[in-house]
This record gives structure tokens, C-alpha cells and sequence, in this order.
DNA sequence: GCCTATTAAATGTCTGACATTTTGGCAACC
DNA sequence: GGTTGCCAAAATGTCAGACATTTAATAGGC
């Protein structure tokens, strides 16, 4: 791919880095392809060679691309993509069609780590962490009925699980729920917008959410894993992609 | 703290990143304090202004440090670290000695992931999965009776537990994978050291890596979540560290 | 006493030249 | 003809110096 058909910008290495990233993450490139030289992108830009080169340092630092001196850059696989780097997920928000296939497995990440993380959390959280838990998903019930707070709603949602990451009191698992933030927020509003949200379906998910709340509040770690397994599986369910092959399947003690 | 205990570098942006980094690791600077500034590192350390910029700004990106025009550098605290950055795991090989808290808290969060990956491996290895943990066993197991070979059974245990996060067959868990390697060395020498490796809790520790596979191979997912869970713990009690509050207990499952 | 202009000190940026690495071609040699 | 060696082109990497910008402290005027 060239460059034509790339916006430009209004200045700053780090908004380049982001205008390239997302290019890249978008598949605009396939690996192993060339990416273009540094003076190029100098010239498409109108930027200093500086800038350019500190934008490339993000890509190479994130994995997305690898440079050697004389012989260019190239992009890199998939696999070989650091998604655990704060840089990528900033990259991802807002991203307006991510690979499907990454998206799967993000979310078939989620689904075998939050649950884990609730357990945790029921262990784990302390006065401040329960307020916090209670304000998010008061706010979820508050909303939930008007159609016009939808935005506010997922934030609530958002917060909602933030707040279990937060309540773990792991520094690593903090850490990711941080990281995680951009893809919960991103399918938060996918799984709005496919379901045409009627009563039923959001008042299911307030519902699970509540539940995982109940078990952290009672200390029940096995209860607050099973909830946030029911949480998520609802939000597999409203995206349709619970039979994907990379998602598990639900609960495998259920049926033996 | 000033530079004047650091050692000199051979050259190279990189190497002097890493040094930076691991002075920051090794705790010789507080959260809040200033950092030296960017000449003075290059009298130092007599290289350019570049190459000082250029550590810099890894250490910015992995949340060591941060900088402000005007301001000056100062180093940030350990919440704001980015634990899961590449870079970070790099830079921790072979740390002296590594902030306790801190490795207790990488510890509790493996504790409470591995065994969820075990279980994806269960579910998901293929093939060529199982043949590379089959070397792995069979690589600790000739090892283990040699005292001669602590080296190569230490690589070998590395492997099975690389194995594993590989055989979950998603993206994200084979990063974490990656990014955990070092940790998991540390773990291993440590556990060397502290047991005098009586043969008994080599074999112990043996078998319970033999529980993992085999369940593995039998595709018993729940079975798998519970041997990992029993290695983990293995390891724990050989560090002495099982009873440290950041590590849940081990299974409450077990006692109501 | 408070507000403002100045100054100093730090990081950020630009520019041009040069160094280094890799690749490919061309020519000489066996 | 095939191999070797050398040179040139093209890309990234590095350096040095000047300059810009931001921030905080300070001195001065009212």
C-alpha cells in the first residue's frame, strides 16, 4: 500500500505514530511487506526527519514493524504484535474495524481472565473498592432505563469493570485492566449496536453484572468467577460470536 | 542517588537503557525524586546527546520515569510501572536483587493465571504442542537426577511452562508467555537455591509436572487447572513464600 | 502584598552532514 | 562459466550545534 490515501495531521510524533499504527493495525499492509522509507514519509507529511523517526521508534518498540539499517523496514506479523503494550491499546480505541480475528481473541482472553479476577477481587477487596463497584453499577441501574443516556450507561459499564480489576489489589492484573479498557469500551458499544437493545437483553446484563457485585460483596470467590463468566458470556451472546472456535465453550463441569 | 555508582557501558543506546532501568528496579532512586539530567548523563557516561535521548525515552515508555520541557525527569512509582511491557521483562533478567513485594505480587498473579492456562491448553493443543511438552518433561526428568545438570533442568522447566502458555493457542496468553519468561527463571534459580533440592522435593516437583501434562494430554481441562495449580504451589512452598497475604489461598473450593 | 516581566534551566525540535549496514551489479580472475 | 572481490547506491543510524519551548524562580514596579 502507498500512502495516498492517508489523512494528514496536525502535527507531533506521537499523533504520526498513532495515524501509522492504526494503518498498520487495520491491515492496511500485509507482513513482510515494505514499509515506506523514512524520507518519504518526511515529504507525504511534511514533517522533520525527527519526527518521522520517532514515530517509527514507537512502531518498532510496539513490534508492529522491525527496521535494519540498509536494508528498510518491514511490517510484521500478528503474532509477533506486543498487544500487551499501553502505546496499543491507545492505538486501538476507536478503531473503526478492527481484524475480527484479533477481536476474537481478545475477548477469548477476557473470558478466561476476568473471571479469575473477580475471584480475586472477592478476596481481595477492601472498603474503597466495594464503593467504587456499588457507584458503577448504580449508575448502570440508573441508566439503563433512559434510551437517550446510552453513552453514559457504557461508562458505567466501563467503570463497572475497571473497578473489578482494581479491586484484585494486583499490581499485574491492574495493569491489564487498564490496558483492557479500549477493547471493553469497544465492545461495549458493538454488542449495543448489534442488539437493538430491548428491554429484555439489558436488563439480563444489569442483572449478571449484579450478581458478580452480590458475590465480591459477600467474599464468595467461587460465586463472583461463575457470575463474571455469565456476565461475559452475555456479552458473547448479544455479539454473536459465541460459537466462534477461539472463544471455549461456556462452563465444561456444567455438562461432563 | 547520583551516577557515581554506576558502572561505564561498551556504547549503544540500548545497553545504556538497560543500565538506567535496572538502577531504577533495583530501587536506588524514590518515586518523586528528580533524575539526573540528559548532559549530565552524557559527561557520564561520554556519549551523545542522542543516545542519552534515546534510553530516555524507553524509560519514559515503560512508565519508569517522565519527563516534562522545563521540568526536568522524574522517577515515577511502581503503580506506574508497565509491568507488562517487553522492555521491562528484558530488563529484569538477572536482577540481584529484586524488590520482594514485587515478586511476590508477579508470583500471585502467575498463581492465579497459569492454572486457567493449563486449562486452555487442555482444550486447545494440538499436536505439535504436546510433542514440545513431552521434550520438556522428558528433558527434567533425565536431568533430574544429575546435580551436575542444574543448569539444563532449570532451561527444560522453563520450557514446559513456555509450552503451556503456547499450547492455550491465544494471542494474548502466549504474549503474557513471553513476557513472564523472566520471572519464571528468577523463580526456578531461587527455588534452587533456597531448598537444598533434597531429592524428594525434586520429585515431588516432577511429578506434578507430569499431573500437567498428563492431563493435558488426556484433554482434561479441569484436571490441568488443578495440576498447574499444584506446581504453582510447589514452587511456593520451596520459596517460602506461601504464606505471604498477597498469594490467595490455595483453594477454597476445598474448605467453606 | 500582589501582579508582571525577566531570566535561567531544563527538555524538545530542527537541520545538515556524516557513518554504517545491506544489497546488488559489474568486472576480473580461475 | 562460475566464483570471487570490489565498488556504488540506498537505506537506516549517529552526531553536533543551534534554536525553540516550557517551566519555575526571581526581581521589580505599582
Amino acid at each position: 500500500m502507498t500512502l495516498n490515501g492517508l489523512p494528514h495531521h496536525r502535527g507531533g510524533a506521537e499523533e504520526l505514530a498513532r495515524l501509522l499504527a492504526r494503518a498498520l493495525l487495520a491491515g492496511h499492509w500485509q507482513p513482510g511487506d515494505a514499509f515506506p522509507r523514512e524520507l518519504d514519509l518526511c515529504t507525504h507529511f511534511t514533517v522533520s526527519r525527527n519526527q518521522v523517526r520517532n514515530a517509527l521508534a514507537s512502531l518498532t518498540a510496539t513490534g508492529l514493524i522491525e527496521r535494519t539499517a540498509g536494508r528498510g523496514t518491514v511490517v510484521r506479523a500478528v503474532t509477533d504484535w506486543h498487544l500487551l503494550d499501553p502505546l496499543m491499546s491507545e492505538w486501538m480505541v476507536g478503531l473503526a474495524d478492527p481484524d475480527p480475528q484479533l477481536v476474537r481473541e481478545i475477548f477469548a482472553f477476557r473470558y478466561s481472565a476476568e473471571p479469575v479476577v473477580a475471584g480475586l477481587a472477592a478476596e481481595a477487596a477492601a472498603a474503597a473498592d466495594l464503593e467504587r463497584l456499588e457507584a458503577a453499577f448504580q449508575g448502570m441501574t440508573r441508566t439503563a432505563s433512559e434510551p437517550a443516556a446510552r453513552g453514559l450507561h457504557a461508562e458505567y459499564d466501563v467503570a463497572f469493570h475497571d473497578a473489578i480489576y482494581l479491586a484484585s489489589h494486583n499490581l499485574v492484573w491492574r495493569q491489564m485492566g487498564h490496558l483492557l479498557r479500549p477493547s471493553i469500551i469497544a465492545l461495549i458499544e458493538s454488542s449495543q449496536a448489534h442488539v437493538h437493545q430491548e428491554h429484555e437483553s439489558l436488563d439480563d446484563s444489569l442483572a449478571r453484572h449484579g450478581r458478580v457485585l452480590e458475590a465480591i460483596r459477600r467474599r464468595d470467590s467461587a460465586a463472583a468467577e461463575r457470575a463474571a463468566r455469565e456476565v461475559l458470556r452475555r456479552t458473547a451472546i448479544d455479539l454473536g460470536i459465541v460459537d466462534a472456535p477461539a472463544i471455549p465453550h461456556p462452563d465444561p463441569k456444567e455438562s461432563p
